[in-house]
DNA sequence: AAGTCGGTCAACCGCACATAG
DNA sequence: CCTATGTGCGGTTGACCGACT
């Protein structure tokens, strides 16, 4: 409905963020949380709108952000969730803990775009720039206003423009294994993984949608180049293999080459929403017999550990995005304390008879698990090139009780 | 020393969605 | 169903800073 109402009021700062307005807000939302922004400021003795304290507040003020440099394993995530997700920098943001969307966005923008460009890639594409320059000649497209739009951070993805998608269909089964249990759907086309990433709640907009999400899913043979630690093991394209001998042989390769859960979780701090479907009804998602799985992992130990030591701990005031799984319920928390009671095991929580209150949005904060499952195989794989063997990730209890795995350098 | 340029980052803007009344 | 309000998101802008000429 358009700007907020005060944000017409006059008198009011913009700008830049004094010490004094940070320490008054800072102040305010430990003490009493944000509730509703629109009366922070007027509780809070700011001149300045609602709207503004939350950005600040977000961006900055959260105890919980991580400061510092972003590691090349951020880098490598951020790339690989936008090469599935476009420019969603809010759900990227959702798998880097301590990340904003701004952050990462402007990192993008300034930054891995850049490198990306001069490795011969397109970073709207993820495909290589020879290859978008021969699409561009061929294709010729029609020049209108909507189309250059379109064309800017243009993981776009159409629905139903069929110059956009040439989609072949053809069945393909995920196998998920969590904890020991294999949980494998029955084939599924295509559809659904359009359907899971094109058609999320908004069905009515089309932008920063990913483009050719067949050919170009990350998983399925990025190649980043081999300076970059980013390179592919092509032995991963076998998730999209078209022409599958049999199922049972697809998952058998699934499982013997790509699964490694321990290590997709690790990719994924925030709780991963696996839900492995049985006769998986696309056009109904809202009838989806699911099962939900909360998995909860370390990332990075280190991370972790170092969070837990900077934030409030367990004992934090402050108020989090609930729809971030991460930091809901006892699956985990920054504090130590509760960094103490994790094992070495993963935990998984089950939801079962929640499936009903799903939304269908939120299959998409999970940016593609099954997909990140497997690459984060590769991603060992990458490492292994160009990292000495003493260096590779690897399983390690921490000192916190975390498993996950702690990058060795 | 002064000016220019490019990169980075914080913040703003405008839009869309969710929801309460 | 409509409207007003609150919230979230992505694109864009502008200030700042360091490197370079």
């Amino acid at each position: 409905m358009g700007r907020h109402s005060c944000c017409y009021k006059q008198k009011l700062r913009k700008g830049l963020w004094s010490p004094e307005e940070d320490e008054k807000l800072l102040n305010y939302i430990t003490k009493h949380g944000h509730g509703c922004w629109s009366s922070v400021p007027k509780q809070a003795g700011l001149q300045r709108c609602g709207k503004s304290c939350r950005l600040r507040w977000i961006n900055y003020l959260r105890p919980d952000l991580k400061r510092g440099a972003f590691t090349q394993q951020e880098e490598n995530l951020i790339i690989e969730l936008h090469a599935v997700l476009g420019n969603r920098w809010s759900q990227i943001a959702a798998q880097l803990p301590g990340r904003t969307d701004n952050e990462i966005k402007n990192l993008w923008n300034s930054c891995i775009k850049k490198k990306l460009r001069q490795r011969g890639i397109d970073p709207n594409t993820h495909k290589p720039l020879s290859e978008v320059e021969n699409d561009s000649k061929e294709k010729l497209p029609t020049p209108n206003k909507n189309n250059e739009k379109a064309s800017v951070g243009s993981n776009e993805l159409k629905l139903g423009d069929p110059t956009s998608m040439h989609v072949e269909k053809f069945p393909i089964e995920f196998s998920c294994s969590s904890n020991g249990n294999n949980m494998t759907s029955t084939p599924q086309t295509q559809d659904f993984l359009l359907e899971r990433f094109a058609a999320p709640h908004d069905s009515s907009t089309t932008s920063c949608r990913p483009s050719n999400v067949v050919g170009y899913f990350p998983f399925q043979k990025l190649n980043y180049g081999p300076n970059s630690g980013l390179s592919m093991n092509q032995s991963t394209s076998l998730f999209f293999n078209p022409n599958p001998s049999s199922s049972s042989e697809m998952i058998s390769e699934f499982n013997s080459q790509t699964v490694l859960p321990t290590m997709s979780s690790s990719l994924f701090p925030t709780p991963i929403h696996v839900k492995a479907s049985f006769s998986l009804p696309f056009d109904n998602p809202s009838s989806l017999g699911t099962r939900n799985i909360n998995r909860v992992q370390n990332w990075e130990g280190n991370c972790f550990s170092n969070n837990a030591g900077s934030s409030n701990g367990s004992n934090s005031s402050v108020e989090v995005q609930s729809n971030n799984a991460f930091f809901e319920g006892n699956i985990f928390s920054w504090g130590l304390t509760d960094c103490e009671e994790s094992n070495a095991v993963p935990q998984i929580r089950t939801l079962e008879g929640e499936q009903d209150d799903l939304k269908w949005s939120e299959y998409l904060n999970t940016p593609f698990l099954l997909g990140n499952t497997m690459h984060s195989q590769s991603s060992q794989a990458m490492y292994n090139e160009v990292k000495p063997p003493t260096a590779l990730l690897a399983p390690e209890p921490t000192q916190t009780g975390f498993s996950g795995f702690r990058y060795v350098c």
